[in-house]
DNA sequence: TGATGTTGGTTCAAGTTTTAAACAATAACT
DNA sequence: AGTTATTGTTTAAAACTTGAACCAACATCA
């Protein structure tokens, strides 16, 4: 079967995607490199766990979460419990497991560093989007994750499908979390 | 000043945009790892030598077109010519310049896997998107390409300057290079 | 119960890639 | 000429990733 090759508007958006991302990365690691000390990676680990129930995450989950590996999400929990800004528990329930808890300090840190954070993404991104456009963001972003992560179109995994931001709920909330099952909670679950 | 915070719309766009990249650029580079032997940074050196007048483009010219650093694309260069694909010449106007040209060799690894890779993105990316949205994500992408490399030469969020070690010279020259047009031809072949 | 297989997570060794600073050569400007 | 700026590479250190190997803890089932 021939090739089908991109037509001439898909090349373009092609390159202006990989320009973009490639751009936007680095802006975002420089940035947080900078001001927070890590690059986004482990930024986002931070972040993800502040995300969730009790700030903790099993290490397969939180690696699920964040689409990486376990071996490489363990090296980056090692460096960032280094960092004091997580730290890691036993699971209660199962005891191979280990949890990656986000520590008062990781929180302040987060706290200190997302309003910067936040800046940068807004003006690399947001702040020259149209609302419409900002939609239209989000539509396309979801199609090519649910293409990419449905390896058989037809498991879809847990929720959304391409069609409208189904699974994600709207208010801030966590994304579709994958929260398989045990949540090791330590205590009680709290907001 | 207080942090324009993310609306409720604005930070599902901005998650869907992080797994999806993310998981882009993994599967990009998987596919070409396996099929071309080179990351995905490494195909777009080929690719960007090919798309030019005499697949040939001096280091710093090539470094600016692929937006990384020329240390950076010096290694790289390194890298593919050892594997044959791509050759150095130096260059005859500016006895410092070296000029990377893509060698026949290069041209044929391309044409070989640029089907595969062709076919890698289509299946993520626009075997997923209307026309429309074809339109809208290339708009959407320049928008920020364009944010970032134009952006203020000096928008660092949280105060830039403050010493900080570190400094890189952010917003000095480098960035906003004009468009020099260094070819450095060999002589031949028209245009 | 014990045998078997599976899962969770880390470790290990090796490799790749990045970075920043220093450098030599050349160009450009005054 | 003398000074400064660029080009591209080198260098040393670090950061990161990978994949396999590994062990302990679970699960399953007879």
């Amino acid at each position: 079967m021939t090739t089908r090759w991109l037509t001439p508007d898909e090349q373009r958006a092609w390159r202006a995607y990989v320009a973009a991302s490639s751009l936007l990365e680095d802006a975002l690691d420089r940035q947080l490199q900078q001001e927070a000390g890590l690059p986004h990676l482990y930024y986002s680990v931070l972040a993800a766990l502040s995300d969730v129930p009790e700030r903790r995450l099993r290490m397969t989950d939180l690696a699920e979460y964040l689409k990486i590996t376990r071996s490489r999400l363990t090296y980056a929990v090692t460096r960032l419990e280094k960092d004091g800004v997580v730290r890691r528990e036993d699971c209660q329930w199962d005891k191979r497991g280990s949890v990656a808890v986000l520590t008062e300090e990781g929180m302040a840190l987060l706290e200190r560093t997302a309003p910067g954070h936040v800046e940068t993404v807004r003006k690399a991104v947001f702040d020259h989007l149209s609302p419409e456009q900002i939609g239209q963001f989000e539509e396309i972003c979801s199609a090519i994750a649910t293409a990419i992560q449905g390896g058989d179109p037809q498991a879809t995994p847990t929720g959304s499908r391409p069609g409208s931001g189904s699974g994600s709920g709207s208010g801030s909330g966590a994304d579709d979390l994958p929260w398989r099952r045990r949540a090791c909670s330590s205590g009680q679950s709290g907001q």
